[in-house]
DNA sequence: ATGATAATGATATGGCATTATCAATTAAAA
DNA sequence: TTTTAATTGATAATGCCATATCATTATCAT
């Protein structure tokens, strides 16, 4: 990728803007808004070169496809709603955690994801 | 599943005996050293009823296919070897954890993988 | 022990996310 | 503006996990 084109453009910064992990599908439906009839291949494309730039990094939950947020945020956490499955970052942590760990194992990192109901889906559920 | 075969009891053993997290593949290797030829469908089928049957319990680690332990254990959390890629059951948990979300986001429930080397991998870096 | 039928093993098929292909388009250097 | 080649969009192909199919085998009530 050595070109700046409008696709790029509306895809990095429809992650940018969002901020938070977004599913490539995610992406392509909020990079469409800049750029209709982009494809999904031109998605992934970019997705692929701008994590390889580290411009992006991956977000990985359990049991979901990979999502992706602008890369050098500190160290955080993730929290999904289990309504409308929108994944938000959490910037706190509980702190070390190595001894949780049965003894004998070494603890060198940990990924902590929350559930319950987002904000939107919480104010939605109290009317 | 009707019927107690010996396909059926060696798979329920052989999850039974790991005491962790096991992926189907892995499953199908164990449970091939009390039932030599046993395929791998066979495991999909038995382990999809004995998690109806509550039996079984999957747990699904970011980025990783569905494995499977004894269901009824009580809350409790994960670490994968980062060398070995095993999962092992973590009996202890950080706590409450509905002050780490933004405010107006509900927590109900969380999810905890450590990772690092398990006890052999770590005694094996050792020497 | 026999018979009815559930379960198995081998493998084809399905489902889905991601990648490859390729003609058409477009960025950007000349 | 023209030229050159990177990029795009449409879609076929791929890869992988899991399920469906079906002839054969094995369980278990009789």
């Amino acid at each position: 990728m050595e070109r700046n084109t409008r696709q790029r453009t509306a895809i990095r910064d429809a992650i940018a803007v969002a901020n938070r992990p977004l599913l490539a599908q995610e992406v392509l439906d909020a990079a469409q808004t800049e750029v209709p009839g982009m494809g999904i291949a031109t998605v992934y494309r970019n997705i692929k070169s701008l994590v390889e730039e580290a411009v992006l990094q991956e977000v990985r939950l359990p049991g979901d496809n990979p999502r992706f947020e602008i890369a050098g945020h500190k160290h955080h956490h993730h929290f999904q709603c289990t309504q409308c499955q929108r994944v938000f970052d959490v910037h706190a942590c509980p702190g070390d955690m190595s001894h949780l760990a049965p003894s004998g194992f070494t603890v060198e990192n940990h990924d902590l994801t929350l559930y319950g109901h987002c904000k939107d889906c919480a104010a939605a559920a109290a009317t």
